[in-house]
DNA sequence: TAGATTGTTAATCGATTAACAATC
DNA sequence: TAGATTGTTAATCGATTAACAATC
């Protein structure tokens, strides 16, 4: 046990570790609203498919949040990786492209309600500057560096088409954003400071083809 | 060498590998299109982010495609990659939720043309039925088995709310689908035999979050 | 030929899983 | 107490990277 408060233990974490956190939060926010107080690795690991050690493994890193011969406490859980993946706070988001998938997009902001939450919408397009999705007015690109300043934006998504995806990126960068989301087919360029994920549904979709008989 | 035509050494290939594989495809597909006719795992490596050996070890799991001391001809490693994936056949998918992110991805039908196509979409409130989606006229899902066996769809996409989404996979499996892409925000349980691969953007979005400072 | 680049083996690195003492 | 389950170490497994002989 080391002295600090809150203090964590300082390790680099895998990224794969990373992704496994969102997806124990959901599903702890799922046994929280069917008010289960409890939950141990082995039922975790059950229903999401994992290895209950390595659940207890990816927990571990970041804490004692179990008790023995017991498990853990749902909303401790969830509190914890709420902090852990600083979903305790409020994080703007910032979209560009207007298209079908923007605008897709634009609609979970119900469903992240809590933590990350979509405040600006761009679009190169003329044509498109002025329509409202989801409360949100369509801003035509000059504006973006002002109004992410304005916003405290920190992330932002891509979902333009690809031969545009690089220069948003770069645009993004020079708006000072932390880290990007890219829809575009396509491998984007930045900075190694900044942090992209691609979520590219068309490679998803090619992979599973592999498996066909 | 072995004494087959086009016989493929048999081995288990892992999933990161198959995931490569359609970043690769895309990336030769631009390399081809700028009539750029011959490629190194340097080049490919420096352009994909990814380790020069790596790509090598990937597409010699297939066979020996490239020409020592000069790299890969495009033109033959696209024609080889789309026959490992199986996208030099017509493959059908059929998508089930025609919301904002349905009807996203049915506008991605241009983008697939060659190898994958929605070729049906379903969705079970009435009020959607009979909406045209990119030219596919949205069907109830008591059509789905029939529709189905009749296009010979093998992949399906999931793109309903949460709460739907387990319903909607044993629908699939028993249409006899053969893989599923899943975009709800839970984990879908299928047989073994069925692959399932999760695109879900709130893990995405919110394992990114870990990264900010 | 000299230079470049593959295919492949060996070395490294990292992630997953098993096992178990600690303890609720 | 007996049973359950954690946190953690050790063992295993698998994936990435380096190195290099073969060869275009």
């Amino acid at each position: 046990m080391d002295g600090g408060g809150g203090a964590m233990k300082t390790q680099k974490i895998s990224e794969a570790v990373v992704r496994r956190l969102p997806i124990y939060l959901r599903f702890l926010n799922e046994l929280s609203m069917k008010n289960i107080m409890t939950v141990s690795s082995q039922d975790l690991g059950q229903k999401l498919d994992l290895n209950p050690a390595q659940i207890r493994k990816d927990l571990a890193y970041f804490g004692e949040f179990g008790k023995k011969g017991i498990g853990y406490d749902v909303a401790y859980l969830i509190e914890k990786i709420r902090q852990i993946l600083k979903l305790d706070r409020h994080i703007q988001v910032a979209l560009v492209g207007a298209g079908n998938l923007g605008r897709a997009l634009c609609n979970y902001n119900t469903y992240l309600r809590n933590d990350m939450k979509i405040v600006a919408v761009f679009d190169a397009l003329p044509d498109k500057e002025g329509e409202t999705i989801n409360n949100l007015i369509v801003q035509p690109m000059q504006e973006m560096k002002m109004t992410l300043t304005k916003l405290g934006v920190r992330i932002g998504i891509i979902t333009v088409p690809a031969v545009e995806a690089q220069n948003v990126a770069n645009q993004f960068v020079e708006c000072g954003i932390e880290a990007i989301l890219n829809f575009a087919p396509v491998i984007i360029k930045v900075p190694p400071e900044i942090r992209v994920h691609h979520a590219d549904f068309t490679t998803d979709l090619q992979s599973l083809a592999y498996y066909l008989d």
